[in-house]
DNA sequence: TGGTAAGCGAGACGGTACGTCCGGTCTTTCG
DNA sequence: CGAAAGACCGGACGTACCGTCTCGCTTACCA
């Protein structure tokens, strides 16, 4: 078996890590994602490209864990609002989602992200897992709470009722094909909860 | 003022435009949209660079012509089948979509198409009102009978609809978060159809 | 015998070809005779590049051509000054070749057409026949004057007299090999005038 | 200031260097000097073009290095003849030249290389510098040589002697202007004589 | 505690593609 | 029918990066 050497994690090098991680969303920021070169990330980090190679086998895998390590390591599970009203909480989060993807200055990187995780496979898995997971949970613990108060249909599949709540909003922003207002995410809501109601 | 130099268009060589069409095309079959080059495609096509550089700004707006020329031009709308039972109606048109999403042939092209159109608005703008309008209007017009037939909330706004009953299929094929099978196309046309009743 | 077209002389456009070795003398002079495009000369006198083509078989051809244009037609021959002192109005000729080749106006142009003709033989041959051969016969013919005077051996090469006279200060020139002062013309006089005393 | 890269010639690749020359004059002697390009000269040495562009500024650049590895490195002076008499030693040394320039095989490189040095004042130095001289001061000890022995003028400016003797038979060359036969360079070798006698 | 092997910065290398320029040919339109 | 205009195929330009490959140098582990 030929077997690809494998470096030893144990001797990384912590700092040329975050050097590198550090001036990958630096880079997508001021040049967009699709002008950053591994070249340009290893001279601006102050490292050799052989660094990155070593511990990365892509330019879509560098940026996935720059946006990792941004999204700090929420060890302990993210909880959404709970104030019993699930249409008033939900509503809530709805219109900060919007107001998230409106904003220009994470428009560029969650683009970037985006093209990315289409045609990779193997990053859109570790999408859902590290980063959608843990936020889908949170949000499934909510709508959880909701069925046993008999706001939600009892038997609603979870995984559905989110799709339906915010792919259109996902689908709006990728598409820009209509305005991300706070009217939209409440329009959102009150369809999902109708279809879902018990 | 710069003012860029306008190439004649009534002295386009329309051999030529096929030729560079076509080949894209293939070239997409072949490789995959990331690895096509545009010198690839000129040397498939028979073709100087420059005629692709005179007449097209990037490479995305290229291989979004080809698909263009491959939807053919539908002068005429198209027209979705109505049987007066708008459950069955949508149920069909959402299993043929779900089938065609899962189709591998369709996979490669239709990812680069989506890859093109997240990052560069205008082929997104493109996009919307060439390849996506006809489509939507069609079924809108599908809709738009439903409604009359009182099977669908006379108030309510088509262009949700449609997002509410595609998004969801769009975002989970994008994002291969889940299986494309016809019972989750049926699902998703019972949760609408439910959403939105009169 | 296939026999190529010939374009028909008598139809040619004389504005065009005037506005063609103008333009084609301008830009040697602007950018420098490496960098002269054909597309250059005609943009610049507004002319197809088939009028270009038409007429002449390389861009050295024209830039031949905007040369002889601009040493006029000497139809009648030069005559060089003869105050009977051999020594004095060569000294006098020699000095104002030095000069000038020194003038950095005629540097560019010089080089350009000398560079031409080291590698095009037919270049060369025209140069010999249109540019050189007039210029060396008026020389000749003071050159033969002196013979008779006894300033200069009967049986000296007059070709032979000339080469040696100018060739060192058109290789210095040439290779920039050293200063072309009046002291170096006048030193080229007097060792020719020795070389070749009776 | 904006200060040019500039790479490290300690880590430069030998045998990329030898390959690119070699193969720089075997397309000369193919192709002819206007036809080579660098991409040809890449390709035929089995090197990427950035490899040539870090180390030579230009084709021309390049063909003159590869003429100066032709040419060895003579780290010693080279010696001419001298058997004691002065005219038959040059009338040898200038017979062989006058052969050489007639060979067609040197044909073509010598004048590749004049054509780029004619405009290139920066190889035109360095042709003189290190082509031109080492053979210069082997000529100029054999004229001190007869100068010493009584058979040239004391006072002789050799470099002088040189233009007149070579002059005359590098411009007939570069012009075609004449046959480079043994009776021409002998006859050089008279009149330079008879020009410097004491 | 000194030797040694890994990771590291630097950057040269063989390559591919870029987007531009121009060479020469061909076609269309006008006078 | 010559000429203007300019699109076309082709090929080279010089640049940017790719991913691989040495080079010393530093650093951490083992003997």
């Amino acid at each position: 078996m030929p077997e690809a050497k494998k470096p030893n994690p144990a001797r990384r090098n912590e700092r040329s890590r975050h050097a590198i991680l550090d001036a990958a969303r630096e880079l997508i920021r001021e040049v967009g994602y699709a002008k950053v070169s591994i070249e340009a990330i290893a001279a601006r980090a102050g490292v050799g490209k052989q660094t990155i190679y070593r511990w990365w086998p892509s330019k879509g895998a560098v940026v996935f864990d720059s946006f990792l390590a941004l999204s700090g390591n929420p060890e302990e599970g993210i909880t959404l609002p709970d104030t019993g009203d699930i249409e008033a909480d939900l509503k809530l989060v709805m219109r900060a989602t919007a107001a998230e993807f409106a904003d220009p200055d994470f428009e560029a990187p969650i683009r970037a992200l985006n093209s990315e995780i289409i045609s990779d496979s193997g990053l859109a898995a570790q999408y859902r897992e590290k980063l959608a997971r843990p936020v889908d949970d949170a949000k499934k613990a909510r709508l959880r709470a909701a069925q046993q108060a008999g706001q939600l249909a009892s038997d609603a599949d979870l995984d559905l009722v989110l799709e339906v709540l915010y792919a259109p909003l996902y689908q709006r922003w990728l598409h820009r094909s209509g305005p991300l207002t706070a009217e939209y995410a409440d329009a959102l809501v009150d369809i999902t909860l109708r279809a879902f109601r018990p």
